[in-house]
DNA sequence: AGGAATATTGACAGCGCTGTCATTCGTCAA
DNA sequence: TTGACGAATGACAGCGCTGTCAATATTCCT
C-alpha cells in the first residue's frame, strides 16, 4: 500500500480510503490510485485489515455436516453469493454436536467475524448467549422459530411433513409409516408433522415408524424399509425423512416385487434432483436449499454494510409438495 | 494475552511461546500459563498472529464446484482432517474456469496461506508459476501428472476408465458407448481411457459417444442415453462419465423396457453410495475421494510442520472396479 | 573450580493496515 | 470582506501478536 501511495504521491491513508470508501476521495486521485493498484498488482492484506479495524472479513458458517446433500446445496448458494464480495466464508463442522458447536462459536467469535450463519435453532444456552452478545449480525438457517437470535431464514419442517403425510392419506393410502435416520432436531420435527397428520385423520391411530440415529444412506433406506415391512406388513405407504431413504425404500420395494404406487406409496423429503428422474419418479417435498444459502448471506451482507433496518428479520422460504408416480395408486 | 502474562507474572512473549512451542517453556510456567489461559478463556487473535508471523493459518482449497458429490466427499475428508488442528480451510470456487482459478490463486497468496490445495493439474501457466514460487507447500489433487507443482495426490482417470471399458468387453458386450457431461479435463481423460480400450480391442472400431458440457445430473443421463440409442441402436453397453449419468441411464433403460444387464450394460464412475444400493446394483469404478482429501491435507500439514523430506511427493490412490448386476449379461 | 554449553526468559520493534483527530483549502451567506 | 462550513487529505498511534537478539540462570564437562 505504501508503494501505491508513493506512486500517486498521496498518503497511505488516502489510498486506504480510496479502496474502502471511494466517495471520500476526489475523483482524480481515486482514478490514479486505481491505476496504480492495478499496475502494481496490489492486494490488501486481510490480516492487517482485520487487526487494525478490529473486524475480519470472515463469514462464519456452522453446519452439522459437509457431505450431506442438503448442506452441500446451502453451501453452493452461500459460495455463489459470497463470490465477488470482499468476504470469505469459513465453515465450521459441528458434527451434529451442540458442544462442538459451542466451541466453534467461541473460536469464530475470537476472530471478530463480519457475520455468522448457524444451522438450526437448537443451540446450547451458552451458544445462544454468545451469539446474542456478538457484535456481528447472525442468521439462523434451515428452520423457523419464534425467538430468533437475530435473523432467520428457513421453513417449517413440521408443516411440510404434515402436508406430505396428508398427501399420502388423500391419495388413499391407509397405513402410512415413517422412516427416519439421523434423527436431528429437524428430523424430529418432520416426524412430529407426520404424527400430526396421522392423528388428525384418526386420533386413535397407532404410529408406525422405524427410526435410527445412523447417518442416512440409500442402502439404509432399503434396510429400514425391509425391517419395517417385516414388523408391520400392513403398511401401504412410507414417508421418508429424506430422499436418500426414499430412494433406498423404492429400490427395496422393487426388489420385493411390489408395484411402486399401487402396492406401496413412497414419499421423500427435499426433492433432490434424482427424485424426479427416478423410475418411477418419486414424490417429495421440495425445499429451497440453495436459496436458503443465498438469501441468508444476502441479508447478512446487507446488515454488515449498514442496513440497520431488520425489516424482515425472519424469512419463511416455505416448501412445495411435488406429487409423482410413487404415490399414484393408479 | 497480556492478561494471561500478568496473571502468571511472565512476559507476553513467554505466554506466546508456551502456546506455540511448549517445549521451550519450563514445565511449571507452562502449567500455570495453561491454567490462566483456561480461566480467562483466552483465545489468540489469528489476525494478529498472521500479521506478526507473516503467515496465516489458512489452508486455501481451490475446487471447481461445491455441490458436486465428488468434491463434497473430498471436502469432507479435508474438514475431518483439519478439525482439531489450528488451521482453517478456506474454499475457493473456480467454477471450472482457469481464469477464475488464477484470480483466486492471487487472492489466496496475498493472505500468505499456510498451504494450498488445488484440484486438477491443468492450471494456467500464470497460476502454475505463482504456485511454484509460493513460499508455502502446495498439493494438487484428483489426478496424476508427470510434473507436479509440488505434491500430488490422485489417481489415473484414464487407466480407471480403460479398465471399466475392458470390463464391459470382457463381460461380452460388443458395442459399448461413452456418455459424458461436464467435460472437464478429468472427464476428457476418462473418455481417452474409454477410447484406449475400444481401440485395443479393435483398432478400426468406431467410437460411439455422446457428450455435453452441461453439468451432469441424473435426468441428463437419461436424456443422453435416449438420444444415444436413437442415433446408434446397436449399442449394448454404456460407460458413463459419472454415477449420476449412469443412474439416469439405468432409469431410462428401465423406462424403455430394457433388462439391465442382459439387454444393456451400464457402468458408472466414482461408486457413490447409491450405486451398490440401486436395483439392480450398478457397476462402477470406486474412487477414494474422502481419502484424497484426508491424505492431501495430512501431507500438507506434515510439510508445514517442518517435515522437509518430500519422500512421497506423489501419492497414487488408484481405484477399484466394482462389478455388479448392471454389467451381468446373465 | 572454571568455563562452555544449554535452557529459560525478556526487551524491543514492527508486521500492514485503519480509527481518530487535525489540517488545509475552497465556497458561500451575511 | 469575513467567518463558518464542508470536502479532501494527512499525521499519528496502535490493533495483538511474533521474530530477533540479548540476558540470565542452570547444567555439564574437564
Amino acid at each position: 500500500m505504501a508503494d501505491v501511495a508513493r506512486e500517486v504521491g498521496a498518503s497511505t491513508i488516502t489510498v486506504s480510503r480510496a479502496l474502502r470508501r471511494p466517495e471520500m476521495v476526489s475523483e482524480g486521485l481515486r482514478q490514479r490510485i486505481a491505476v496504480a493498484v492495478e499496475e502494481l498488482g496490489y492486494l490488501p492484506d486481510p490480516a492487517a485489515r482485520a487487526l487494525a479495524s478490529r473486524r475480519s472479513n470472515v463469514i462464519g458458517v456452522l453446519i452439522p455436516s459437509v457431505t450431506n446433500n442438503v448442506f452441500a446445496d446451502v453451501l453452493a448458494g452461500l459460495y455463489d453469493t459470497v463470490g465477488g464480495t470482499a468476504y470469505n466464508v469459513q465453515l465450521g463442522n459441528t458434527r451434529y454436536d451442540t458442544q462442538v458447536e459451542e466451541d466453534l462459536v467461541r473460536i469464530f467469535l475470537s476472530q471478530r467475524p463480519a457475520g455468522l450463519i448457524v444451522a438450526g435453532v437448537d443451540q446450547s444456552p451458552a451458544s445462544r448467549r454468545l451469539l446474542q452478545q456478538a457484535e456481528c449480525p447472525v442468521v439462523q438457517i434451515m428452520e423457523l422459530a419464534r425467538d430468533p437470535i437475530d435473523m432467520l431464514v428457513g421453513f417449517s419442517h413440521r408443516d411440510a411433513a404434515r402436508a406430505a403425510t396428508e398427501h399420502l392419506l388423500d391419495r388413499g393410502y391407509r397405513v402410512p409409516a415413517f422412516i427416519g435416520a439421523r434423527m436431528d432436531p429437524r428430523s424430529e420435527r418432520r416426524r412430529a408433522g407426520f404424527c400430526d397428520a396421522i392423528r388428525a385423520a384418526d386420533p386413535r391411530a397407532r404410529i408406525r415408524e422405524l427410526t435410527t440415529n445412523e447417518p442416512s444412506s440409500v442402502r439404509l433406506g432399503g434396510a429400514l424399509f425391509d425391517r419395517l415391512r417385516a414388523d408391520a406388513p400392513e403398511i401401504d405407504a412410507v414417508f421418508c425423512n429424506n430422499d436418500d431413504l426414499a430412494l433406498g425404500a423404492q429400490f427395496a420395494a422393487q426388489r420385493a416385487g411390489l408395484r411402486i404406487g399401487p402396492d406401496i406409496g413412497i414419499c421423500g423429503f427435499n426433492d433432490l434432483e434424482v427424485m424426479s428422474a427416478a423410475h418411477p419418479a418419486i414424490t417429495s417435498v421440495r425445499t429451497f436449499r440453495r436459496e436458503m444459502g443465498e438469501i441468508a448471506l444476502q441479508r447478512l451482507l446487507a446488515r454488515i454494510e449498514g442496513a440497520d433496518d431488520p425489516s424482515e428479520a425472519v424469512v419463511d422460504l416455505s416448501w412445495r409438495l411435488e406429487p409423482r408416480s410413487s404415490t399414484d395408486r393408479g
